[in-house]
DNA sequence: TTGAGCATGTAAGTTGTTACATGATTGA
DNA sequence: TCAATCATGTAACAACTTACATGCTCAA
């Protein structure tokens, strides 16, 4: 695909870290996916560098000298180009609209296979493990907009896990 | 990883399958992973048919002989030890906790950076195509206890969608 | 008899993981 | 001064996607 136009998730993600976060540092760009509270992003070097490298070359990004100290680095901007290719992918509904991977509900569709006692207390688990996360630095650390939506996801989660939950 | 008792979430789902469906094909498989709502799991042969080979060889499922007409297939089953890594697995709590990938989530954290008649457009866009999955013979095909999952998980989402289209 | 769908794969290429390497900087 | 962490990568490997190939079966 020499598309030009069509980029994955992590891509997308990236280019919105590149544009929020104004001039950014490879390492900036891997630390933000490192602080997530989603195994989905596990920033490493190894999936961010080339990354950064592959946008470049297709022109969404362009790289600045950031002299840091005595020490040289390349910091980030988005450009025209990459600003229509995050424009793109941000307000594609049909991707946004899909159900993606939920590590929990995959697990539900399996789950008559195992005792009620096994099934309940998965369940109590990831409820108590729910309840923790609202508290976890990854989720307070987000500034207020962003804050919300991780507060507000996990306060529905743990919704559907009581309804889960009750009806046996 | 010659860990013999970690797998993949693919490769849970497919152990779940096999221990669910009896006796399958590769085929059935990979239809069942294509009939997903979820473009995460797409359910590619190139996929699919190296993952069974792969877990066929470390000992989870076995082959057998099954006639169909005139010509032979292989129907695959589970073995203890596929039982045994399925179970664990299936009772992770802590990867059945985390938040999985969620592409409307994930755009979120970056939809300041469009207009809010942008936004609300696509959050719109999102809460309709949501509303129409439900009606969708792909939710609609499962078993009672499965379609349960799948209508509670929608009816939650919608809820959600509803929270971030008040809160501006 | 022919086209749709059943059924089973493989080859090439892309993307990601894990593990390693290297060196600078900084606070205790 | 020394450990942590900043910072930037790469190499080997694993897994997945896309595209293709092949042949069977069955209903119209």
């Amino acid at each position: 695909m020499t598309d030009n136009v069509t980029i994955t998730d992590l891509e997308g993600a990236v280019l919105g870290l590149v544009a929020r976060d104004g001039p950014v540092t490879a390492y900036a760009v891997m630390r933000s996916f490192m602080r997530s509270p989603s195994r989905f992003w596990s920033g490493s070097s190894g999936a961010i560098y080339p990354l950064l490298k592959r946008i470049k070359v297709r022109g969404f990004i362009a790289g600045q000298s950031a002299q840091k100290g005595n020490r040289n680095a390349t910091a980030f901007v988005l450009t025209t180009q990459g600003r229509d290719a995050l424009n793109a992918w941000l307000l594609d509904a049909d991707r946004a609209a899909d159900i993606g991977f939920d590590p929990l509900r995959t697990r539900l569709y399996f789950l008559n296979l195992v005792s009620t006692a096994d099934r309940n207390r998965l369940l109590d688990a990831v409820a108590e493990k729910t309840l923790a996360a609202g508290d976890d630095e990854r989720w307070q650390d987000d500034p207020p907009p962003d804050q919300h939506i991780g507060q507000t996801w996990l306060a529905n989660r743990l919704m559907w896990l009581k309804t889960l939950r009750e009806n046996q």
